[in-house]
DNA sequence: TGACCAAATGCAAGTTTGTTTCGCGGAACA
DNA sequence: TGTTCCGCGAAACAAACTTGCATTTGGTCA
């Protein structure tokens, strides 16, 4: 069964909710001209799918005392498969790694850390790289403004 | 007016509203040992003050045709402040750039960038950084495998 | 110590929102 | 032309949210 496709009713509707996903069913119905529950059907279609892949409150990290963010480059002595598979699990334990990707060309991996200040860095710094001896170095920048911060996606249309 | 300070209460809600804000109230209150009504002020006033900054459904990028992530460290020629802003404003503009951050270090920014393939993020390194004549250099990463993404902050407690 | 004030709570009623049911109509197909 | 399959809207229903109010809690000051 192919993943049944996205139509514009779709689109408009996942627009919608990425930006606020507690918009009610019949203003999202007034803005696409759908009656409520086609809304509340395709909704729940997505979710299932897979299209919609979680629903969120996004915290001001700064209002719970994680003001910093961080971005690490990180290169690994060995990419032996296994290895990355640690390493990959051991980043996504690490509740202060909020973002991990990996990734090619000068870097294994990247993250994204969310600290409370530079002290809670360095200690997390030798947990995760000093600790750890499979990893060749590591580049941190630390982030000054935080331009643009989202999970949204353009969307076609 | 200093920001009220959030209670454990406070960062039990937020915890589970982080990972799925259409949890009912109801339960909330179960979690927490609050009632309904309570846990409904406490996230009506957490809202009001920024604490939380928005409520959304997270969007599978690869069900909507833009399945690749792509990192890039950019670094300008000039770091005038205006030409630093006119460079934030363009990021932020960019539907495709989903998160920029101004950083310090050997670059200036980080921008995570989401397309549908390598075309679509060649055209755009032309329009953001061929175009611009105050992008010095800039870093390119292709994510092989998202291995953690999400905006959840690590909450004391 | 004791009285007062502010803030937060729980309960219960009222309102909005979300969900299911049902019958209808259009498209695809034989 | 008849049949089947989907998706729709209207209405009924269930659940969640919201508000008003009396009460409790915690802290301050005489």
């Amino acid at each position: 069964m192919p993943p049944s496709p996205l139509d514009n009713f779709d689109l408009a509707i996942l627009a919608i909710l990425q930006r606020d996903n507690r918009t009610p069913q019949r203003l999202i119905g007034e803005a696409v001209n759908l009656s409520a529950p086609a809304v509340q059907r395709r909704i729940k279609r997505m979710e299932q799918t897979g299209v919609i892949a979680s629903n969120v409150a996004i915290v001001e990290q700064a209002a719970v005392g994680q003001p910093i963010t961080i971005f690490v480059e990180v290169e690994l002595e060995s990419e032996r498969t296994e290895l990355i598979d640690a390493a990959k699990r051991q980043f996504s334990e690490t509740p202060e790694v909020q973002q991990c990707y990996y990734v090619t060309g000068e870097a294994d991996f990247i993250l994204i850390i969310t600290v409370a200040d530079m002290g809670a860095y360095e200690a997390l710094t030798r947990k995760l790289f000093f600790d750890s001896n499979n990893v060749r170095k590591f580049r941190t920048f630390v982030a000054m403004d935080r331009v643009k911060v989202g999970l949204t996606v353009p969307l076609p249309g």
